[in-house]
DNA sequence: AACAGTCTCAACCGCCTCGAG
DNA sequence: TCTCGAGGCGGTTGAGACTGT
């Protein structure tokens, strides 16, 4: 059995719409509603086929579409979501009001995954290419000129700097190579929350850089655990003080994602640094419980976004540890790692570590 | 100014899902 | 339960805009 193709005919126009075929579409619409679209060209008086007239109506014509630039915290909804998710577009542009999945789509293909190249991950497994076995030379704000091309090149083939990113690039907070410096985290590229703070311009910020501080900090302790060299707290601490007391006043006590066993060999001190409880020795995390609890974190303070919204495709599924390291290592990644990252006037560059 | 290369995004294509009969 | 078709979805294409030489 075959299926005859939704839009064979005789006379029927392709390629680019003209306004007066906007017209006769957007006038049909507004007498007689969306829906049965194979019959509106006829009646619409147009030589298009049904699902063409769909198409622009709902990327194009439909008054409450959004067009234009997307925003901060689009941009980041949209990385959150296709790291969990993938390309489910529709999916991805329910959660961004008046934005279409095509024009995700588009966004994502010619300006997202880009980027996320150039910084050295992976936009399908939104996992590093590689790990740097040689660590670029330490940035500092001298002598960098973002609007070189071939300084972007060269920081984005060593994979350890991007260009749009600073000063906060990812590599600032990347996990594994912290772990794998024999030096103090603190003065090689510590995973510093402030200095690793989203723009506090909106309810969506406030939200990724609060979940970017737990994850930066999860991930920092689990990946201590599992190589069996904890950082030791003293140099944990500070920025998880700073970032917890600064951006969000979190009740520590209330947050205990993997709460279970107290026999682990997390320091008790570290653990009340952190301020919270894991169970490293358990096989599987439900991660879902780490973004519920989250998710219900200071509910009141959000403000206007609608965080069900985010989290609502996030599936309840138990990933093993090295998965839930590598989510939590790479989340945190792309969420203190943006353009847009906020920098904070008061606060030297001197005090930022990079890598 | 002319040309070539690159980028963007609207539109198309074909497969999938789901509900009606 | 099966068939059929409308609508939905993600991948891909190509025209036009943009940029560099």
């Amino acid at each position: 059995m075959s299926r005859k193709p939704c839009c064979v005919g005789e006379g029927l126009k392709k390629g680019a719409w003209t306004t007066e075929e906007d017209k006769k579409l957007i006038s049909y619409i507004h007498e007689h509603g969306e829906g049965g679209w194979r019959d509106i060209p006829q009646k619409a008086g147009l030589k298009r086929c049904g699902k063409s007239c769909r198409l622009r109506w709902a990327n194009y014509l439909k008054p409450d579409i959004k067009r234009g630039e997307f925003s901060y915290e689009e941009e980041q909804i949209i990385i959150m979501l296709h790291a969990s998710r993938g390309n489910k577009w529709s999916m991805i542009a329910r959660h961004l009001p008046k934005r279409t999945d095509n024009e995700v789509k588009n966004y994502w293909n010619t300006q997202l995954k880009k980027r996320l190249i150039d910084q050295g991950i992976d936009p399908l497994t939104h996992k590093p290419f590689a790990l740097n076995p040689n660590p670029a030379t330490p940035m500092t704000s001298e002598g960098q000129d973002d609007s070189n091309p071939s300084n972007l090149d060269e920081q984005s083939q060593s994979g350890s700097m991007s260009p749009k990113s600073l000063p906060f690039s990812s590599s600032s907070c990347n996990l594994q190579e912290i772990n794998n410096s024999d030096e103090t985290p603190r003065n090689k590229g510590s995973v510093s929350p402030k200095n690793c703070r989203f723009k506090k311009s909106s309810s969506t910020s406030k939200l990724l850089n609060k979940f970017a501080t737990r994850a930066a900090s999860i991930g920092n302790m689990l990946s201590a655990s599992m190589e069996g060299s904890l950082i030791r707290s003293t140099t944990l601490s500070p920025c998880l003080n700073d970032s917890f007391s600064e951006t969000s006043q979190f009740q520590m006590d209330e947050f205990a994602p993997f709460s279970h066993s107290p026999e682990q060999h997390i320091t008790d001190h570290t653990k009340e640094d952190i301020g919270m409880d894991f169970d490293l020795n358990n096989s599987e995390y439900d991660f879902s419980q780490f973004l519920e609890k989250f998710s219900n974190i200071e509910a009141e303070d959000i403000g206007g976004y609608n965080q069900d919204l985010l989290l609502a495709d996030v599936s309840s599924t138990s990933v093993d540890e090295d998965n839930m390291m590598q989510n939590i290592t790479g989340w945190s990644n792309y969420l203190v790692d943006d353009p847009g990252v906020y920098y904070d006037t008061n606060q030297d560059y001197d005090d930022i570590n990079f890598i």
